[in-house]
DNA sequence: TAGTTGGGGTCAATCCATTGACTTCCCCGG
DNA sequence: CCGGGGAAGTCAATGGATTGACCCCAACTA
């Protein structure tokens, strides 16, 4: 800036007021300004920027898994590029961090946000009983929660959610109109709060029809156990008619189990998939799953992020409900 | 730090000596020092700390896809998981960003370099004629490219990089044992450095054996142009008896669609996936794969990235050749 | 003509950590 | 007893952009 103040002829302030587009200098100097600028590559210092009390111009994204269950999820990629598409515009920075655990999830916030180094931050995967709500909204980190129920003790947060109840009827209704009676829900990891929704809604559902055949089983999300316990209900005396699985993964490594063990999808049981990706359709029968957009999604929870960044207030916002998407791997069930 | 200094009673400067390690302070003060700061939970400003001549304490990725490119791609998350896992033991940050094409890519790196807002980057899909490594060694931002050929012309750049040659060379010969002839070889993007050199062995491999029915054939990564090239190659009068794809995706959409023609793999068509993943392994027959440890490779890119950091020289790093996974989609050839 | 107003700018402080130059004070040797 | 030297600290400048306070002058008003 002071090179652009010297080659312009004015001072540094006149610099930054004619850079940021506010009054103090006349026309002709602001565009004799932009030009030397222009001319000189020049860019704002963030560090500079920041410390003068601007933000990190910076959202900070923490994906706490695993390392192994990192696995062919897309999901992830395609919130995130949608997250970007809509930071990208603002000119905002995202940084990414994967870890273990929420504990050291929270640590991340806690050195983000001492440091200065975030204006906010997205979390995903919120939990039934989630220490992060708490921990961002005492921080007093501007934060979007992706996927997560509309929580009333945190009204600094913002909200950004499917309808997984709802998926879930519409899911369970599709299969008792087909005939289904004894269904297993093989269900994501136990503390995820969209995982306990989608369990909930299945019991209820399935009480509000008086079966007693039908019940969730939670996993880790991975191909293995989705196989195994698909080899599990299969081998009851009275095996499911249907499966729903919670991710594609599953559904996939499923259905194959299921082709081992001499079933037939979908003669014998029927498939659901909640996730639709390419997978779906690369495997045959095509697996019949449930769609929602993830870049849209994505998109939202970052258009809320700006949003309170701006200062806006806190919202919940609800995204389309997923939508069955029929294909092969559903059919009616056999009669008994 | 200036409430730091008041309650230890020192000067600032006290407080940074103290805090980082080096002479000037007493025992006895730096103790108090630390635990003044500990109890404020204080961190340094990263802004702060970048304006007085450290870096910013980050590096960059970019990932330059269309976004509906990205969809079931384990060896992105994969790598980024390794390098996460480096940079995290040094307090590094990731900042993320996806762009549409390479020229988005290269505006990128000229805007963080102008900001100033990463130490440097690790740049992925190289391609032939890649205007990357020129800019950055142009704006003097240390990178390391990961799974590029060594290249002399930018002796400021780090290389990690797998033997494409190597494993392609083996993937012929364990199918020339196996009696294969005819093979086809259905690659990712043209451009790609990576698909240059597996198309070129692939050629070379072929030449020395004398082998007049093998060819390459790029594709977009995807599903459906491996599903389409599967079912052009497959419906010729003397349709190859084995196939290589570059990714994990295209070979399972095109083992089923090889099924869907009435093929049966291995019998009529051996199949070989360029990418381990869960997905081999999802189904049936199970795919023969080369398999690369990418959690390594990114650890390996990333430690790359952080001696450059430090100021050691550029280097070039082979990671281990993949290694030919066989499981079920492959088998000897029918006798023609 | 004196006084007011506002457009166009400039000055200097601020944000926070780092660091080279400098000051104190104590200990030891001569 | 004095001077040299080192340990322990302090001072103030630095980096880059922002911003509240102020200044100057031309034009307009009473």
């Amino acid at each position: 800036m002071k090179d652009i103040a010297q080659r312009a002829g004015v001072s540094e302030s006149a610099v930054s007021f004619a850079l940021n587009g506010r009054p103090g200098v006349s026309e002709v100097t602001r565009d004799r300004v932009r030009r030397v600028a222009e001319q000189l590559g020049w860019r704002p210092s963030t560090a500079a920027r920041q410390l003068s009390g601007e933000g990190a111009a910076t959202v900070g994204f923490v994906l706490a898994r695993p390392a192994d269950t990192l696995g062919v999820d897309s999901f992830f990629l395609q919130l995130v590029s949608g997250i970007q598409e809509v930071l990208a515009e603002r000119h905002l920075g995202l940084l990414f961090q994967v870890v273990e655990d929420v504990t050291d999830e929270c640590a991340v916030y806690r050195r983000w946000w001492a440091e200065h180094r975030v204006d906010g931050v997205l979390v995903v995967d919120p939990r039934t009983d989630d220490p992060r709500p708490g921990l961002l909204d005492e921080l007093g980190l501007p934060a979007v929660v992706i996927g997560g129920a509309p929580d009333e003790r945190h009204p600094g947060l913002s909200t950004v959610w499917a309808d997984d109840a709802g998926a879930m009827a519409s899911v369970v209704d599709e299969l008792y109109r087909l005939g289904h009676r004894r269904i297993v829900h093989i269900a994501g990891l136990p503390g995820l709060a969209h995982t306990e929704r989608r369990v909930r809604t299945l019991r209820a559902e399935a009480e509000r029809r008086g079966l007693t055949e039908v019940e969730s089983v939670t996993t880790d999300y991975s191909d293995a156990e989705g196989a195994a316990v698909t080899r599990r209900v299969l081998g009851r005396p009275a095996p499911p008619t249907a499966l729903i699985y919670d991710n594609d993964v599953m559904a996939v490594a499923g259905m194959t189990t299921a082709a081992e063990l001499g079933f037939s999808v979908p003669a014998d049981v029927s498939v659901v998939a909640w996730e639709d990706s390419a997978l779906c359709r690369m495997v045959r029968p095509w697996l019949s799953a449930l769609s929602r957009d993830s870049v849209e999604f994505g998109r939202t929870a970052a258009r809320e992020l700006t949003a309170l960044l701006d200062g806006g207030p806190a919202r919940t916002v609800r995204v389309p409900v997923p939508q069955v998407i029929v294909r092969e791997s559903t059919g009616a069930a056999r009669r008994a």
